[in-house]
DNA sequence: TTAAAGTCTATAGCCACTACAGGGTAAAGA
DNA sequence: TCTTTACCCTGTAGTGGCTATAGACTTTAA
């Protein structure tokens, strides 16, 4: 399989496959005699690993970790268990935030009126009261 | 002011206030005869409106238009609404996606039984059923 | 045979900052 | 007055996680 292939299975393109590798998350393959790289099913499988762990929002270095742990010296799985549950509550930190965020945006859109910019209740909030001075912009 | 005395009164770096007037969101402000940035109380009324625009996670180019909108012949504020009602979107695309994360990674941690690695339901489910080759890492 | 599609490396760009290095200036204490 | 310390300047490079080019080469299909 190249890298074309190996694209077209797991849905990545060509330039990430090369940049994971570049970055040591992808093992570097055999090349064929004109230099092209030649992948096997256990690429697309480690692929695959890849691109879930980022689709849950894992960081590189995270998943860096994920791998030397499944091929570490390590019996338990607490640490992979760990790394999760950080996460996890990075998710929710980030989900907090943006709950405040939609509240106050949606606030923000409730205020305007559509009347003359002058007015405009959205302007006002984010000035928060101050007078926009005309001498910017 | 002095750019020290801006970024104190504002909660912002210097380097950030540099930067800001770098891509031209913060207007040049006139220099003391050795060069220093001297700013008045307009400048930080314009920082702190910036800085509540990024808290609310408009973008930088968003937040350009908002300024020119402020300044334009534009009569009313229906732009202004619909920047804000856009950014509106994305944000609560973004919570239904983080929810989406939150169930999976709690899920994920929940089937953990801290068990030996080989048998981690985690890696388990980030490689999806595949076995996970040991010649790699 | 030739054209299209694929692949290679190397490099630069994206966003919104942040962090230096290597210099000059200002304000306070001794 | 001297020195120390705190500030300020410009310019450049780094962050994360890709994405996009340029310019050359190879493979495949018509």
């Amino acid at each position: 399989m190249r890298i074309g292939g190996l694209a077209a299975r797991s849905g990545t393109l060509v330039e990430t496959i090369r940049y994971y590798e570049r970055i040591g998350l992808m093992p570097t393959p055999p090349r064929s005699p004109s230099g092209y790289r030649q992948y096997r099913p256990e690429h697309l499988q480690r692929l695959l690993f890849l691109r879930r762990c980022r689709a849950l929002g894992f960081s590189i270095e995270e998943i860096r970790s994920l791998i030397a742990l499944a091929s570490g010296p390590d019996r338990s799985c607490r640490t992979v268990r760990s790394i999760a549950e950080r996460h996890l509550e990075d998710v929710r930190q980030k989900l907090a935030d943006l709950r405040r965020l939609e509240l106050a945006l949606g606030a923000l859109v409730e205020s305007c009126a559509g009347g003359p910019i002058a007015e405009c209740k959205i302007l006002e909030a984010l000035a928060q009261g101050a007078e926009r001075s005309t001498d910017f912009g």
